[in-house]
RNA sequence: GCCGACGUAGCUCAGUUGGUAGAGCUACUGAUUUGUAAUCAGUGGGUCCGCGGUUCGAGUCCGUGCGUCGGCACCA
């Protein structure tokens, strides 16, 4: 007797081992008739298996989130049964779902975007045909006799490779089709429906490795249909609008040269953002118990060969020799911010130091790294490096964790995933420093109640740290603030303080940077406020412009009086209609237009259209300026009135 | 770096089977003095990414270098 738990608490015997479809079919005709899979106490499994023992169990329908993925890995298969119909010579190797779709990787054949609605077209006919996907659980050595025998030799390699006591593997069987895999799987391929578009091709390595074949890879979405497909490419082509390359030469902020891949020419407006960026960050970091340095851009080798980078990124550092002396143009700050920590002695008392640069490094990236500001060869960090005893360490973690998002929250970017990446493979300093240090992080953030998610040997090759991530407008996840750990740095550099005891001590160091790149900082946040700048940001705040030139005078007073006031003013005394006018500044995400005509220049008055809106509002100008004054503020700053 | 695609005016793009490069917007000049997302007219504007080759002739075909884009790998 089996006795079968549903999800509403309601019970069901069986005689004998039951699969799911046919508990389905005993719960209704009409469930049977949707069910796709089968969840059984939380694993989820083909609809055939079947349950031999008292199970707690869920039916899996298209009404489930849990069935996408099911869809989406089936109709991979389809993809690759497809591409084995259209290319006998392509070998299969694997297929899974992803976040908003699937791929499959091939070997042995080159696909252009053009044979793609080809390749649809042959997945449509499988479809179609809907052929039951049968899984079957068969012998190891069968298994590897069965891809052999078909020439899949990354099938074989596959099995060969999984752990020595698995004995038995599944495959599943559509029409001629048979696929390695766990599974589970929709019942057919009919089930697939109408709702899958191949999107584009790209290329791969086998298993990831760089060192492996390249594959050619197949990426696809698939859905339950068609309008949630729909709606998944209008956010698509709505997210292509906000792309920041697009937007960066829109609103005039940026531009790239092939004189210097990867280093951007800030124009202007950019620049002025960037400027802001910094102000801000400055103003904040001293109110946090920073101190604020500068170091030198090119430093002697040895730097780095003391540091332990030398050894790790020397093919990713620039460096210029000059009178048989090698320097390298920094890669990092670190080595300035402990030399300058060096100079002198600390005593316990003194510590935590809170050593703040806005370092300008270089690293050279591979060519194909590069993405717009995302992944630039020359960038500015808002480095800080935090001397502290052990004591401090956890708090110090903690303070910065907490600026962190403090910082973040500022500019609307709530949605922060963090990381803790532990200790490399490769690495520096014993196990139980690392011990210590990852714990130090991990705790910090337990306590203050973050949740995080684990990067096995992830970390710096000196230290554990923890990353913050945020995604771009189409989803791509890029790296901002990191937080480093470290007791190597002090160590090579013989880094110490003195202590109560009156001895020599080794403080240890975080390395820390909020925006972490500031060109990436700038890059995703133009993408998340869509080019719209809130006003403190703006590089542009305010034009004036007038109805008729009988009004330039009194635009030229006000701009005067915004600018001594601190706005960012422009005027704009074209000979052009006022429509001209505000639809260009509109077009530049300007946040506010002053418009002055013979009323306003009677009256004192200025009119306000505020972007994204064209509501119109009169008021005196002395209390526009007051209002502008205000906006114009860096938020989270404590201001005298 | 690897695989693939792409590179024409400031921007977005067109350019037939190889026959000496074009549109719209922008810019500039003039007229218009205008009340909240494009006033009219005129004029400019090109090393067709660089280098080499094939050809009577190359934006177009071939090779190569550089850059960009999409992925992969990398990311102190």
């Amino acid at each position: 007797m089996i006795e079968i738990t549903l999800p509403d608490g309601a019970k069901l015997q069986f005689d004998s081992p039951v699969s799911g479809l046919q508990i389905a079919q005993k719960i209704s005709a009409g469930l049977a008739e949707h069910a796709l899979a089968i969840k059984v106490n939380d694993t989820l499994t083909d609809l055939t298996t079947r349950v031999t023992e008292d199970a707690t169990i869920s039916i899996i329908t298209s009404k489930n989130p849990e069935s996408l993925t099911i869809l989406r890995h089936t109709a991979a298969h389809v993809l690759a049964q497809a591409v084995k119909n259209l290319y006998p010579k392509a070998l299969v190797t694997i297929g899974p779902a992803i976040e908003n779709g699937f791929y499959y990787d091939f070997y042995g054949i080159i696909l252009k975007e053009e044979d793609l609605p080809k390749i649809e077209a042959e997945m449509a006919k499988i479809i179609a045909a809907d052929l039951p996907i049968v899984r079957q659980t068969i012998n190891r050595a069968d298994a590897v006799r069965l891809f052999e025998d078909k020439g899949e030799r990354y099938k074989v390699e596959l099995i060969n490779d999984m752990p020595d006591d698995v004995r038995e593997v599944a495959i599943y069987t559509q029409g001629d089709y048979v696929e390695l895999c766990r599974g589970p799987h929709l019942p057919s391929t009919g089930k697939v429906g109408k709702a899958f578009k191949l999107t584009k091709v790209a290329a791969a390595y086998w298993r990831g490795d760089a060192t492996k074949e390249s594959l050619q890879r197949v990426y696809g979405t698939a859905f339950w249909s068609e309008k949630e497909m729909k709606a998944y490419f209008d956010l698509l082509a709505e997210a292509e609008k906000r792309d920041h390359r697009k937007l960066g030469r829109e609103m005039d902020l940026f531009h790239f040269e092939e004189y210097a891949p990867g280093d951007v020419f800030w124009h202007p407006r950019g620049w002025t953002f960037f400027q802001t960026l910094i102000s801000y960050m400055r103003r904040r970091q001293l109110a946090e118990g920073y101190v604020e340095i500068n170091t030198p851009q090119i430093m002697d080798k040895v730097l780095w060969e003391t540091s332990g980078h030398w050894d790790w990124y020397r093919e990713n550092m620039y460096t210029t020799t000059i009178e048989e002396k090698t320097f390298a143009i920094k890669p990092m700050n670190c080595p300035g911010g402990v030399l300058t920590f060096k100079q002198g002695i600390t005593s316990y008392r003194d510590l935590p130091k809170r050593i703040a640069e806005f370092g300008r490094v270089h690293r050279y990236e591979a060519s194909g790294a590069l993405h717009g500001l995302l992944r630039v060869r020359a960038f500015t960090q808002d480095d800080a490096h935090i001397f502290c005893t052990p004591e401090q360490f956890k708090e110090e973690c903690q303070r910065v964790v907490r600026f962190m998002l403090d910082i973040y929250k500022d500019f609307g970017l709530k949605d922060v995933a963090i990381k803790l990446s532990t200790r490399p493979k490769e690495r520096i300093g014993t196990d139980a420093i690392w011990d210590m240090l990852e714990q130090g992080l991990a705790d910090a953030l337990t306590d203050m109640g973050y949740k995080y998610t684990i990067n096995p040997g992830d970390g710096a090759f000196y230290g554990p740290k923890l990353d913050f991530k945020l995604k771009d407008a189409i989803g791509r996840e890029w790296q901002l603030g990191t937080l480093q750990a470290d007791l190597n740095l002090p160590e090579r550099f013989d880094v110490t303080y003195i202590g109560e005891d009156g001895q020599k001590h080794r403080p240890i160091m975080l390395h820390r940077a909020l925006f972490g790149s500031l060109e990436r900082f700038s890059g995703v946040f133009i993408e998340h406020c869509a080019g719209a700048f809130p006003f403190w940001l703006a590089p542009v705040q305010v034009v004036v412009a007038p109805i008729s030139a009988e009004q330039d005078d009194y635009v030229k007073q006000i701009a005067h009086r915004l600018f001594v006031a601190g706005i960012r003013v422009e005027t704009d005394l074209r000979n052009e209609k006022i429509s001209y006018k505000v639809r260009e500044h509109s077009l530049k995400k300007i946040p506010v237009i002053l418009v002055c005509g013979a009323k306003e220049k009677e009256n004192g008055t200025v009119t306000i259209r505020r972007f994204g809106s064209d509501k119109q509002e009169v008021l005196p100008f002395e209390e526009a300026l007051k209002l502008f004054k205000r906006d114009a503020r860096f938020p989270s700053v404590e201001y005298e009135d």
